[in-house]
DNA sequence: ATGTCCCCGGTTCGGGGA
């Protein structure tokens, strides 16, 4: 089985184009970020005749998640249990949870597709929401391999972090001044590897970024980040056969400014190779 | 160069978000 992530920054602006990846590099299951629309406004049609049932969830423009699968798709959530909510000038427990999360079951593995808060600035109001965010996150990874550490776990998505120094290359973005490498986001991620999560992409992949900016020629002069991730439980990382990170999808024609992260997988159970055999 | 791209409201532009 093939498994995609991918922030496709509107689905609307860019649904040939996603489609048009997913048929060509024959991918199972994509789980998509920044939707930008609404369940009602997503461009069903499109996937349906590539063979994709959809799932998606988005409240209004801003955010939203989704998943397509040539497998069935079982057990929808739209928010994992103790996530945050947001809203500009509200506090406290009553604000409202936004279009981050998407959780399903595809192909035996527990798969969640998220859009992790941007945090917009060091000491924003919005940058400790995703602190939050993240540890609630991790919270619940390690309930739920407590609950069953032979759990297919995956969280994919953008994280909006980069990990390490390595995977920052935009010059606009620097230590101590932005989000996106600071301390505090650096050791939430750190916390969801320490819940029993690895990055199975990196082993094999081990540079290369997955955003460059629109802005400033960040794409020609490579100055981008590393913040698309994979993230499985030992159940799932076992089943990881190869990796690729799909660089050449920043080119061309009205881009995203993410690119999509793919995985194989060995599963266990019938022969899922959509490919036709060659001898 | 606050340098691009996307959405919305309700319209040819400004605001918000990334």
């Amino acid at each position: 089985m093939r498994l995609a992530t991918w922030n496709v920054n509107s689905i609307r602006a860019r649904v040939a184009r996603t489609v048009d990846f997913a048929v060509r590099e024959h991918i199972d299951v994509l789980a998509m970020q920044e939707i930008k629309c609404t369940p009602e406004q997503f461009p069903y049609a499109e996937f349906e005749a590539a063979g994709y049932e959809v799932v998606a969830h988005g409240l209004n423009q801003w955010n939203g998640v989704a998943i397509a699968s040539r497998v069935p798709i079982e057990d929808v959530e739209h928010a994992f249990p103790g996530m945050p909510g947001f809203a500009k000038g509200v506090e406290g427990p009553e604000q409202p949870q936004e279009a981050r999360a998407l959780g399903a079951t595809v192909g035996g593995i527990r798969l969640w597709s998220l859009y992790v808060p941007n945090g917009r600035s060091l000491g924003d109001p919005h940058y400790y929401y995703k602190l939050d965010w993240l540890s609630a996150l991790a919270e619940h990874t390690s309930a739920s391999l407590a609950e069953n550490p032979d759990l297919a776990l995956a969280l994919v998505g953008d994280f909006n972090i980069a990990p390490t120094d390595a995977d920052n290359g935009d010059p606009a973005v620097v230590p101590g001044f932005s989000t996106h490498v600071s301390p505090p986001e650096r050791e939430a991620f750190a916390a969801l590897e320490a819940a029993g999560l690895q990055d199975v992409v990196r082993p094999l992949v081990p540079t290369g970024y997955t955003y460059w900016d629109y802005k400033r020629l960040r794409f020609p002069r490579n100055e981008g980040m590393r913040i698309d991730f994979i993230l499985g439980s030992h159940a799932f990382a076992d089943a990881v056969a190869g990796a690729s990170i799909h660089r050449d999808e920043r080119k061309g024609e009205a881009p995203s400014d993410h690119v999509p992260v793919v995985v194989d997988l060995d599963l266990a159970g019938p022969d899922d190779d959509d490919r036709p055999m060659i001898f």
